[in-house]
DNA sequence: TTGTATGCAAAGCGTTTGCAGTGAT
DNA sequence: ATCACTGCAAACGCTTTGCATACAA
């Protein structure tokens, strides 16, 4: 049976607290502040376990590891910024997408990545980037 | 200079023969049977460099290793069948996504990803499988 | 001849797993 | 007292890199 532990809500809470998709590490950075002795190895097991209970979904970008967030934010998108790298939830959806299948297959579900600029980092007339938005990634 | 290899020219084929994205180690048999002494980290290199110079695309699909295509396709999507797990080219288009970022965001660019049954694998009356439909990969 | 490209093997990195100890039930 | 969970370290699989050799130019 499955137990309750404190590295268990720890791992738990971080992703439902972050506001974007985290990598492994950050998930492991984040309940440490919990849970110091965290290692990485029950976060991955822990992990596993979120997606195999439906609790957590895994996002996949191009050329980037996974990340894991809550599945509690519904169906949506991701928009990666080709200047700094952050991904953002886009809660917009195209809709019913099965007309796009070839025929004879059937489109139970899709993903969907948008890739552009964020508001802060629009060229031209340039914003004010703010805090942390430093380029952490980037893309081949 | 950039010079032209054997090997170079085999991987390039490779990739442009497919009807598919590959995998490297799908580039690699493919290009050994007209290079064998063919080695894996001379596919790594040459797909960074054919990525580089935009000769191919990178493929990469949620939970699944990096694919390789050429990108004389044109603008198209890919959908993956959840049953046999193959990936499959869909030349259809949503069209312009840019409405569906937040504002003050800029789409240059997008990537979508169908999920579903292809032909061979609807349920209840099902179809013969064609040859080589067997299912070589899994979805968590 | 010159220097890029190759092949091999070692190194890197992210992820998984074996195992003995820990702790929730 | 059990036995699932944890932490550590070794193992893994994919990708990258160092180095001596091979081969375009």
């Amino acid at each position: 049976m499955e137990r309750s532990t404190r590295q268990r809500s720890a791992i738990r809470d971080a992703i439902e607290a972050a506001q974007r998709p985290l990598l492994p590490q950050e998930v492991l950075a984040a309940a440490q502040q919990q849970v110091p002795g965290l290692g990485i190895a029950t976060v991955y097991r822990n992990l596993k376990a979120l997606l195999d209970e439906g609790a957590v979904k895994l996002v996949a970008l191009p050329g980037e590891n996974p990340r894991y967030e809550p599945v509690g934010h519904g169906h949506h998108h991701h928009f990666q910024c080709q200047a700094c790298g952050r991904v953002f939830d886009v809660h917009a959806c195209p809709g019913d997408l099965s007309r796009l299948a070839p025929p004879g297959f059937t489109v139970s579900d899709h993903e969907l990545t948008l890739y552009g600029r964020c508001a802060d980092c629009q060229p031209a007339m340039a914003r004010t980037p703010s805090p942390g938005s430093t380029n952490r990634q980037r893309r081949a």
